[in-house]
DNA sequence: GCGAGACCTGCCAAAGATGACATGTAAGAT
DNA sequence: ATCTTACATGTCATCTTTGGCAGGTCTCGC
């Protein structure tokens, strides 16, 4: 299960409680990588303690724990990152219909992929930002993307953006050449 | 939920048998986009079914039904690939590898990305080579990815690629920069 | 004729994810 | 003092997904 390689990984960057774990799941890791909420949080967090992946270091107010990865942890953690790609289970909504555009009628797939061409617009300049911030301040932690992702989001967007310009411009020709 | 939707785009495209939408998840809608067993395409057809967005309109040699999507299926087809972008789950076990990959040490993060970039050039030349193929003699209906999947693909992977090109540069950069 | 393999559908238990509901604590504002 | 809000963790019913098991049908080659 892939939760538990999301937690191990957080863990590793900083240790942290399930409180602060969840609201990683709301901000860009949640937005571009996983979802979770705080349901599927804390039971995951004591399944891994009773493997042994992670240990409680500190119980703070509030009943707060503050969680660490183990040494399994880490080993866990290193061989997931570094098996073949292309392996997990692929699930993804946005692919997804992209894959069935071509259901629709040419002008329809045209209006979903202006649409796409916006969004893809508003991400990039989102993404844009954050790299400029991280440039001016650079951070440790967890509270922002790291530096890796963000390029490559930025990068995803981009070629999404120049694909669906593209796809209409293809769309149009087919059109034209059929009722020519 | 997309399995739904995902049948309701393939039988738009042309009726089927629950046995050939589950094989379709097991071609390049699968490896792209969605996956799903045949487990969970059965029951979910009877569900559509007992909804209205699907019907039978053959019964055929071993016990076969062949579906249609009705119009109130269309309908709602049609309103889910016209909706706005960016709203669905996001579970992507690649992305959210990338996302942790700065928990490794450096050498490692190396290791990593040079075996996606190999990855990636695996994915292109396969994407590339499906593209010639439909360029040399177009087909109709489900068989192979659309002409608009595929290129979309192909600008992924390709982007991908760089990507990885370039944070492998970065972290050098990053870790010469710390020794120095 | 017979066996292998593709075709075609299904059940069921277990695992995982979602959303409603519940509970209590500390900090800061008015 | 009180109230609101963020902090912090949890249960439970429901739904979805997965994987193992099961069973019958048609074709084709030998």
């Amino acid at each position: 299960m892939s939760l538990s390689h999301a937690l191990l990984g957080l863990l590793a960057i900083e240790p942290a409680s399930g409180y602060e774990l969840s609201k990683e799941f709301e901000r860009d890791l949640g937005r571009y990588a996983w979802q979770a909420g705080h349901t599927s949080v804390y039971p995951e967090l004591i399944r891994m303690t009773e493997q042994g992946l992670v240990e409680v270091t500190h119980e703070g107010a509030r009943r707060s724990r503050t969680y660490a990865v183990t040494d399994k942890g880490r080993e866990e953690l290193r061989s997931w990152l570094l098996a073949p790609w292309g392996q997990g289970v692929v699930r993804n909504e946005q692919v997804l219909r992209l894959f069935l555009l071509e259901a629709l009628e040419p002008d329809e797939t045209v209006t979903a992929l202006r649409d796409l061409v916006e969004h893809a617009e508003g991400r990039i300049s989102e993404l844009r930002r954050l790299r400029e911030e991280q440039d001016a301040e650079p951070r440790q932690g967890r509270d922002t993307l790291g530096q890796l992702a963000a390029e490559y989001g930025l990068r995803q967007y981009q070629a999404t953006h120049d694909w669906a310009l593209w796809a209409i411009e293809h769309v149009n020709r087919r059109q034209g050449s059929d009722s020519a």
